[in-house]
RNA sequence: UGGGCGGUCGACUAAUGGUAGGUCAAGUGCCUUUGGAGCACUUUGUCUAGGUUCGAAUCCUAGCCGCCCAGCCA
């Protein structure tokens, strides 16, 4: 159980209409296929993970495709584990996937596990070696390899390859009695020794190995791998429409020759390609070295591209769907910019969250003609783009904090917040004009004493006057501490596996990719935020209280941040400035 | 090197022999009680060379470039 499981019941399921999706080469497989009535006008898929880790973006990418297409033609979606490999495979990973897939908003019509097929699986094996099909080897692991050949070279015939049926019969039969110790002999299809395709010279179809099995514990001590079990667990289930990513083209043939031996209902294989993103990493393998290493908090550490941390992070599930139906299913690899996906989650949150006053880094501001004794309540907008959102009110007073970013002593060309002799609306609040500063001694202003005009009560001017900014604040009485967390990309790199030679893809770890900021108020509205509840802090960006959170210590995690046109301009002058310095 | 699969604006993706379009990004302007959001506009593209055709991103040929495959992993 990780923190992020308290979010099950403060997310939305309800898939709700699909956002438009523009078509793409396996919908037109499909159409075309209903339209010749090839299986009858069934449209059936699965989603078929291996338990071995937690499900990430890339996966909720085909998640979409595989419910999403079956539920556009009228179809259903099993969820299968492939859980043919116990070494790796574990129940907390089962319970995981279920979790996301849910949260996604799918659900499936069968929970089904390959392991389910292991009787099956066995007789058919048993069928083919009956055919003359399959036969057992002796040859060690290393030697099958050597017996392989290579890209140019065909490979050798396996010197027990002609055993009799009788033979092998006798020998499959006592694998299984775990008569010989792993890997001392395994099963092997007879197909083609020469052929170009490496899947196809005689593969592999069940080891002997002594794992207990997170289903099936200890009854199996051969397991059958997975080319000859996802083909044959597609048919069993009368998938249509097998979709996986394009490494397995090349086991395409061996999925089909399976199926022909053994004379079961055709399911179809058609590959995709996997989803990659800039400055992330989507490979199981490393994301659970970085779990591991403690290089971040766990699998549902918001830095990572895992449904769980994503959705611990803040992102909902329409903005992971909508994101994976806009970006098109091809045959091409390409890296799509994490700034798309940030796209749809911003477009999301746009739409729903809640707005709320935040000051991340506080300034005090002093009104020194605002009567000291003197709170009152200002009318604030809860969500401008949904009215029906209403409204709430936050008190004002004398003594209240903004951004540091918000003052500026000397503020730079283009700059509209507060300044010294300048006016700025406090949004919902009222016009106020800097008149001192009160610095420390290293010269850091502490304090900056303003005046405001009571006839500006709730932002206008009744003159009609106009003020170039806005600004966001807190009564410094009446506001709540909180904790909140910035998340910065996790690699430094566009490509995180652009490491020199030698170097492993931890050295473009971003040292700053997680900065608690601890001294931040919020407007008391915050005081009983729940874990998982989603904001926009004003003028900041899209905030989630994190499971950490409790009733006495709020802790929000940054989603993202708002699209920040000053920050954008700033730096590109700076960048000016160096540039014509050198 | 054998085999498989691909190459369309900076990124992703449409156009299925007939106007190269959309989204993101970038830029400009408008608007604004979020320098948010929104709206409008703009820039940039068919890997190369030949060929077929009235017409080619699409078909053909030859190159070039990229990804995947030599686990008893999936």
């Amino acid at each position: 159980m990780t923190p992020s499981d308290k979010l099950k019941e403060a997310s939305p399921t309800a898939a709700g209409p699909a956002a438009p999706t523009q078509s793409n080469f396996i919908r037109e497989i499909i159409r075309e296929d209903v339209k010749t009535n090839k299986y009858s006008g069934r449209v059936w898929t699965r989603f078929p993970p291996e338990p071995n880790g937690y499900l990430h973006i890339g996966h909720a990418k085909a998640i979409c495709l595989d419910f999403g297409l079956a539920d556009e033609f009228g179809g259903g979606t099993n969820l299968r584990f492939d859980d043919t490999n116990p070494e790796k495979e574990e129940t907390e990973y089962v319970e995981s996937i279920m979790r996301d897939v849910r949260w996604l908003g799918f659900e499936w019509e069968n929970l089904l596990y390959a392991s389910d097929y292991f009787d099956q699986l066995y007789q058919w094996a048993v069928q083919l070696i009956k055919a003359g099909k399959a036969y057992v080897d002796d040859l060690t692991a290393d030697e099958v390899r050597q017996y392989r050949g290579t890209l140019t070279e065909p490979g050798k015939e396996s010197p027990h390859r002609n055993r009799s049926i009788a033979e092998n019969l006798d020998l499959f039969e006592r694998m299984r009695l775990g008569e010989f110790p792993d890997g001392a002999r395994c099963l092997r299809a007879k197909i083609d020794m020469a052929s170009p395709n490496f899947n196809m010279r005689d593969p592999v179809m069940y080891r002997i190995l002594r794992a207990e099995h997170h289903r099936t514990g200890n009854k199996w001590c051969i397991y059958p791998l997975y080319d000859f079990a996802h083909g044959q667990s597609d048919s069993l289930e009368k998938i249509t429409h097998s979709m996986c990513t394009l490494e397995f083209e090349d086991h395409r043939p061996l999925y089909n020759w399976y199926i022909k031996e053994l004379g079961i209902f055709p399911s179809q294989q058609i590959e995709f390609d996997r989803l990659n993103l800039t400055y992330t990493l989507l490979s199981k393998r490393k994301l659970l070295q970085l779990v591991r290493e403690g290089r971040v908090r766990g699998w549902d550490d918001p830095r990572m591209p895992t449904i769980s941390g994503i959705r611990r992070r803040g992102y909902t599930p329409e903005a992971i769907r909508n994101f994976c139906n806009s970006i098109g299913v091809t045959k091409t690899n390409g890296t799509i910019e994490l700034a798309m996906l940030e796209h749809f989650v911003r477009e999301d949150l746009n739409k729903r969250a809640l707005r709320v006053m935040a000051v991340l880094h506080p300034l005090k501001v002093v009104i020194d003609n605002y009567p000291e004794d003197q709170a009152e309540e200002m009318e604030a907008v809860n969500n401008p783009e949904d009215l029906s959102a209403g409204t709430r009110k936050v008190p004002f007073s004398r003594e209240l904090y903004i951004e540091q970013d918000d003052f500026r002593e000397d503020p730079p060309k283009g700059y509209f917040r507060l300044s010294p002799g300048k006016e700025v609306r406090l949004r919902y609040g009222y016009f106020i004009t800097a008149q001192r500063v009160v610095k420390n001694e290293q010269g850091e202003v502490v304090e900056v004493h303003c005046t405001y005009d009571p006839a500006t009560r709730g932002g206008n001017a009744p003159d009609g006057r106009k003020v170039k900014s806005t600004i966001h604040w807190v009564s410094a009485s009446h506001a709540v501490p909180a904790e909140v967390r910035i998340y910065e990309m996790l690699f430094t790199k566009p490509d995180p596996n652009d490491v020199p030679e030698g170097a492993e893809f931890t050295a473009n770890l971003n040292p700053n990719s997680l900065q608690t900021v601890k001294n931040v108020r919020v407007e008391p509205s915050l005081k009983s935020a729940n874990a998982g509840e989603r904001y926009q802090f004003e003028r900041l960006g899209y905030f989630c209280v994190d499971p950490d959170s409790g009733p006495d210590a709020l802790v929000f995690n940054r989603t993202v941040a708002l699209k920040d046109t000053w920050a954008k301009m700033e730096k590109k002058q700076s960048a000016g400035s160096s540039g014509k310095a050198k």
